[in-house]
DNA sequence: ACTTCCGATCCTTGA
DNA sequence: TCAAGGATCGGAAGT
């Protein structure tokens, strides 16, 4: 059984009962909630809106700049602004110069202060606002994990560890464990002892201990 | 008469000879500078990072998460960091769930910290982070905001050192460094302390002691 | 990034 | 108090 996370999503009263809306609502563990916003169309999260510019409604903010009007207005009224773009702004049929779609997303992604996001189409786009809601209301649902696969043999496993230590990489690690007898006994070695062991200079064992004592 | 707006964009060493390098030195007033960037593969004006994805190299990135550490780099050596995606990553034909995608994308634009933009093939990426480096040069007067970036948090170390114990996971590893306080207290302690932390029964405490008492 | 699956852990029950 | 059962959580692997 997969575990359902409770999102709220607010909608504009006027795209409430679009094809997104309903899309939206199908989604498990959404409650759609319906307000009149006054910048934005959706809020994915308390304080957090999304304006959805469909690429051909883009270039048509672009051209008669409605579009920096209203990323003004969004940041003004919400802690955080999201654009997300659907479809290709290149690709509209638009006889427009692309120096100004260009000029628009650099300065989207650069000054505006907006995020950005892009959907390739309508059918996504409802799952991009879900999935951020999600990720804004729960986090990630683990952790990224600081280090890739480790070993399973136990010989490997205390060279493993002890490369896990600033400034050291297999070769020193070998040394230290080699000279340490175990990954134990390296981990609680002194400076002085740590600088003791080829490869490992001052620095290497300062950022060690270092390393070893720092807490939360 | 056309005005020249000079700008400097400095292109990483492994990038200089690409299409791109070339096509941003055509660009009316650009002069583009070499250099060996440890993040991003463009500074597009100084402190502002834009690392380019192709839509492929997207996919491939989240599923082995190199995305995240770049990103986290990235965050963390400059004052601006952007992804720049090219093309669509929902067409890549690599067979990988879309909801990975969703997830991703959603991610870069709510929680990451990073600025997204979308360019829709190669031959437009020259142009926008030209268009870029002329805006946040010469652009209408604006501040680039700073957000501050912490150089990498010394729990995170601790943490990462831990995580490398068997049947150690980042939650374990967080429970663990807060229940002894040190990365260090954590590889001294003994198995029944060990187990007395949550999520770490007998059997995880009993590899774990093994893993740093046996040697090489 | 997400999902599925599996095993370990933990928690409640009831004797 | 303990054992057994099921609910829960974390890790590993695959997409």
């Amino acid at each position: 059984m997969v575990e359902v996370k409770p999102v709220e999503i607010v909608v504009d009263s006027r795209e409430a009962s679009s094809r997104i809306g309903e899309a939206l609502s199908a989604l498990p563990g959404v409650s759609v909630q319906t307000a009149e916003l006054s910048s934005g169309d959706y809020l994915v999260a308390p304080g957090v809106a999304v304006e959805r510019k469909e690429a051909l409604d883009l270039i048509a903010s672009i051209l008669d700049r409605r579009l920096f009007e209203q990323v003004g207005k969004m940041l003004g009224e919400h802690d955080r602004a999201i654009v997300l773009v659907e479809g290709d702004p290149y690709k509209t049929g638009r006889d427009v110069a692309v120096e100004a779609i260009d000029g628009a997303l650099a300065w989207l992604a650069c000054l505006s202060g907006v995020h950005v996001m892009y959907s390739p189409s309508l059918a996504v786009t409802p799952r991009l606002l879900w999935r951020m809601a999600v990720q804004l209301r729960h986090g990630l649902g683990y952790e990224i994990p600081l280090r890739g696969n480790k070993p399973k043999q136990p010989w490997a496993q205390a060279q493993f560890i002890v490369e896990g230590l600033p400034g050291v990489g297999p070769t020193t690690a070998r040394a230290l464990v080699a000279h340490f007898g175990s990954a134990r006994a390296v981990l609680c070695a002194s400076e002085e002892d740590l600088r003791a062991v080829k490869g490992v200079g001052p620095k290497t064992a300062a950022s060690i201990v270092q390393a070893l004592v720092s807490g939360i």
